[in-house]
DNA sequence: GATATTCATGCACACGTGTGCATCCTTCTC
DNA sequence: GAGAAGGATGCACACGTGTGCATGAATATC
């Protein structure tokens, strides 16, 4: 039904290959006869079929993107990134999310591969080890962002939630804290561990320590989890005067909890986010957090995928194995304060 | 590169068309045959090509998805609800975001026609008619999800805006308010319109007028245009008791405003949004807001392309237009009150 | 046992695009 | 003016898949 070269070729009474150098800009053509069918083209609104093109190049100008929920406000940003990048490049996305049920992830990896999408990035989802080798026999090639155990794929970009959590602890004991908690989202894997670590790492290295009380992990990353998890630390005998949250919702539900209690921010606790999404800036009072740069990874991730395939086509051997590893800074605002003496 | 299902054929010594009706469950071939043929197709790890299944048949199992910014956490639930239902049906989506300007946009349409999606769905961004007019030439489906001006394109889902702003208009004055102030996004054309023509209704339904100056739009929909639209109705002489907002993003910057400025809320003033993402029932105090129900939104559209394409296929005449309105509820919070005497 | 019928499979073309090669026409060179 | 050189265009095939039609084999019918 839609308009062909030939069907151009007809109107303009050439070959349909004269058609198809003419629309490439071939210096083949002369500029007389290109200008005529660059003319008609026009007239017919003519638009070429991506399919055909496809199939002849092997060549399908898209990238895939798997994310694990599309409503997270976490992806949000770092889809922009990608897409910022991707579209500057000519090149179309496609998106799906995994809905965290493996036989859903398994479909949209297939459906890409039969896309050919010349490229997958895979947002924060746990893709298993044989699958993800799998794909590599298709020889497309997969960047994973904040993926657990980054480091073991080829290629990653992920933030150093090490780093971020170090900081984020510094500042607290900087304000004179000691007593201070941190809240996990135990279904979370990589990301939780290394900010636990962090955590860690920085209170060995100021010489403090806390009790095993004052770590508690949550089964979610939501506002709710937070409001639930807040519960533990409120129960205990002697309460943190800190509470280091792993993420910005986890706060979020927190300082619910705290209003609900009457429990001041930050005179009676502090408590900090990470992530800065959009909202932690309106909170109230406005959260302290952690700035990942999250548009920012979303395009080292699309970047890192195109450099690939150019090296690709270059017919250069496969880059050797990329991890980078992105850093972002503390944000202070009014939740965290030296504590009450 | 990748197995074709010329390279079972060689494998299975059986022609390429044998192949081709095996793998789609043809009574043509014997069961035996069929099931050699499917065991070895296993093996090779073949994924067909869809690109030339797509040239081939004129059917590319994919929707278009245009948004206008990704990160943008409205959408994410519109999203949600789209891939939900185009994933049970097969279909994959190829998502864009116009960010705001035309040429990306006209972009970005032409690269989804290349691409043969069989529908487009076009979220809440002011695509120009003779652009809708030019993708109806190419015979592509067109949804579009709360658009300006829904009524004048063929298919459109939009919601009741009118209806939930005299909801949430009449939850005030039932309160017991006669200056209700409303706050509204001149960028964001029929909704803004919408919401504020159901608040008027509502107002002279019961009675009441309020002066001109109760009415403001700032140019933008997030918390900042919020902060900023506050000002003006905190520098009238007489004060409202009660603000509507466009949205809870609008909302969210006036919470921030009014504690900045010491004011109570709901005590002195109350507030409501509009949209009930999901933060506005983490804000302090949990925020008034009308239930747009957006994921079902996105589904429904969804439902509704693949509806058409369905009736395409069967040959049908085009569908009549079909406009579907959805209503959603008002969620009554803390943010709203009888006004002070 | 000859013919008709059913069943299983292969041949060949099509979809729309890109490209190596051959062909034809023009112009230049001596 | 004959031949060489170069410029412009068409022919034909390829990409991977799907399908109408012909072909051949096996079975049924009388």
């Amino acid at each position: 039904m839609p308009v062909t070269i030939k069907d151009i070729a007809k109107q303009a009474r050439v070959s349909h290959s004269t058609v198809s150098r003419a629309l490439h800009g071939s210096s083949l053509i002369s500029d007389l006869t290109a200008e005529r069918i660059r003319q008609t083209a026009r007239e017919l609104g003519y638009l070429p079929s991506a399919a055909a093109r496809t199939l002849k190049t092997n060549h399908s100008q898209a990238l895939g993107v798997l994310i694990r929920k599309v409503d997270d406000p976490f992806f949000g940003d770092i889809l922009q990134g990608i897409e910022e990048v991707a579209q500057a490049s000519g090149y179309s996305l496609f998106m799906a999310a995994s809905q965290h049920t493996p036989e859903r992830e398994q479909a949209i990896l297939q459906a890409m591969v039969e896309r050919r999408v010349e490229g997958i990035i895979i947002c924060s989802t746990p893709v298993s080890l044989d699958q993800s080798r799998q794909l590599a026999r298709f020889g497309v090639p997969i960047v994973y962002i904040n993926n657990q155990a980054a480091e073991e794929y080829r290629y990653s970009i992920y933030h150093d939630d090490v780093d971020g959590s170090r900081q984020v602890t510094r500042h607290l004991i900087g304000l004179g804290h000691r007593r201070i908690g941190y809240l996990g989202n135990s279904t979370a894997g990589r990301s939780t561990l290394d900010r636990l670590s962090g955590f860690q790492q920085e209170l060995k290295a100021s010489g403090l320590s806390i009790p095993e009380t004052y770590i508690h992990q949550v089964p979610g990353g939501g506002p709710d989890e937070g409001l639930s998890g807040l519960s533990h630390f409120l129960d205990l005998p002697e309460r943190p005067t800190a509470l280091i949250c792993y993420n910005d919702m986890l706060a979020i539900g927190v300082l619910k909890g705290l209003k609900q209690a009457g429990i001041r921010v930050p005179q009676e606790l502090s408590v900090t986010g990470f992530d800065n999404i959009l909202f932690s800036a309106y909170t109230n009072p406005p959260l302290t957090t952690f700035d990942q740069p999250k548009q920012y990874i979303g395009a080292e991730a699309a970047r890192l995928v195109l450099g690939l395939l150019k090296a690709d086509s270059l017919g250069n051997a496969p880059c050797e194995p990329e991890i980078r590893r992105l850093r972002g800074k503390l944000l202070v605002r009014d939740t965290t304060a030296a504590p009450a003496l």
